[in-house]
DNA sequence: TAAAAATACTCCATAGGTATTTTAT
DNA sequence: ATAAAATACCTATGGAGTATTTTTA
């Protein structure tokens, strides 16, 4: 019914042979095979493409256009299959990673040199973004992974946790609770707390740690920050006091003396970070290599997840205070 | 096993509809076959072409690459069976034929016009030369058909005779024979007989029309001339008789008054004429066309054969003397 | 007569169908 | 709950084999 890419190897074989047997044996099948194919190829076409006889099978001039056209249909075969040849490693070609904004500076720096290394031929494309709109975004097809805080249980993606992360308190470090060892999280409320604006989960993950906080959340007595480095800053200036993922806590420059940070009283409440995607996103590969480049960067402070703990390097993401 | 042409044709369906429900319907075939015959090729290719999704499927960026390589492979087979269509028209191009030196310019004059208006898109190349040669020249392929004098059986070409022609003596005005109406055939030898060169297959059968004229030919006792042209001429000049077919005593021009023609007596000798081809030739209709065309060339003087006798167009090949 | 291609037939792989289950929203 | 794709299973076409015949040089 319809000509099939068989027969034009067929073809082929004949017109490099011009001769039914040698060019069966050329294509590895026998030569009524390859005699009843070219038949029927030809009754299709509805042309004679060789000119039977007894010594050669001699191409007709039509034939000869056929069989060039022939070499051209198979020449985009092999294409193709090198395309899918070059296409089979899933860590070749971007990947489209979203972070969330509290996340983003300060693992970045860590996890690109790392991926760069691990993964050469995968670059990273990131946008950095609010959990939500990473949400949209994966589930658009315009990310491929996303570095979010959980929980996050979203129809269509899949998350995997990489690590946990401590909260710490920060002051000014005139402040009176630098005479304390630890500090206990409802106390929050009674202090300027300075917060993350709305969206970050950052700032809904702080707030839910005491119930005082919610509510002089609500009756607008905390005061936003742009980015955890802009809050940061503002706490240096005395505005008052926050509270800030451990990885954020940094080589303090210029400020390391204008702040101090102490750990909270009783159980140390963290966020965990996690990677989604799609769950029909076909390069898990590149899913795992980004897992592994994460875990990579030193974990210090931060609880790694699900064993495979990452080697020693000591200029880990986390330069712990 | 296999990548087929079906599978991309499927491909191109589910790009087209990004859903394999309808792409299905596009491919009129069912959605489970597409679905099967998609994952085998992904399979083949190793490669994930489509991210499955419950509202649509989406293509990836290596899945991209292969579409359109798909699409490149498909354009060219439908080019190849443009070209299949095109040539599907065995009136359709060239037709390589080759005619005895005896015949050529008498009858191609008449004949191409004829084809050309018959068969407009079959152009003739056409060859003028022994028979022997143009029997070489059709076996090895230089060839397609071939008009000679029968008989003419060679292995692996067929014929097919088209008309019967009679031999006429020719004589200077002033010969005793034009005081005859018919000369015998054994008188010939009494003559100054001027006849072809070696290899002309006419020479031959007029030397077969007598014995003695075979003999004074052995004993080199005969005159040759290059063709029928410049033996008429020598004729006209008083140099001897010799025997011309029929369809080579044309409209007479200043010689028309220096010749005399007479009529065999008893049964009139003649040359039965044939187109002989490969017998694998593929275009059987080339040949009929060719025989038609001949054919009706006005055929006063020879005798048709197989029936189909042309119109009695009187522009026709043979004017009678 | 010998070589080559075509035919006859048999077999089985697989493309395609229908019915159903699984999956994901 | 529903829509979509995947799976299970069955059927039939036709691609490929071997054995044989036909063709033709």
């Amino acid at each position: 019914m319809h000509i099939t890419l068989t027969e034009l190897r067929y073809l082929v074989a004949l017109d490099k042979e011009r001769h039914f047997g040698r060019a069966a044996k050329r294509a590895f099948v026998s030569q009524p095979t390859l005699s009843v194919a070219v038949k029927k190829l030809e009754g299709e076409l509805g042309v004679t493409v060789f000119e039977r006889n007894r010594g050669e099978a001699r191409v007709t001039p039509i034939g000869r256009r056929i069989i060039e056209q022939a070499y051209r249909v198979l020449g985009e075969v092999s294409a193709l299959q090198a395309v899918a040849e070059q296409g089979r490693d899933e860590l070749k070609g971007p990947l489209r990673l979203g972070v969330i904004y509290t996340v983003g500076p300060y693992l970045l720096p860590h996890l690109i040199p790392r991926l760069h290394e691990s993964t050469p031929d995968m670059p990273l494309v990131i946008e950095e973004n609010f959990t939500g709109n990473l949400t949209q975004q994966l589930r658009n097809n315009e990310l491929d992974a996303a570095i979010v805080a959980m929980p996050f249980e979203v129809s269509g993606l899949s998350n995997w946790p990489i690590y946990d992360e401590s909260f710490v308190v920060v002051m000014p470090h005139n402040h009176p609770w630098t005479e304390r060892e630890q500090i206990p999280a409802n106390e929050l409320a009674n202090e300027n707390l300075l917060l993350l604006g709305a969206g970050h989960c950052f700032r809904d993950q702080v707030l839910s740690l005491c119930q005082d906080c919610r509510e002089s959340d609500s009756a607008r007595r905390t005061k936003s920050g742009s980015s955890l480095e802009t809050i940061r800053h503002m706490v240096a200036s005395g505005l008052g006091v926050t509270v800030l993922p451990q990885s954020s806590i940094p080589n303090l420059s210029q400020e390391s003396r204008l702040l101090e940070t102490r750990p909270f009283a009783g159980a140390a409440p963290t966020r965990q970070i996690a990677i989604a995607w799609r769950r029909s996103f076909p390069r898990p590969k590149a899913i795992s290599a980004l897992r592994d480049a994460v875990m990579q960067c030193d974990p210090s402070g931060v609880t790694l997840l699900h064993g495979a703990s990452a080697s020693n390097v000591d200029d880990g993401f986390l330069e712990a205070v």
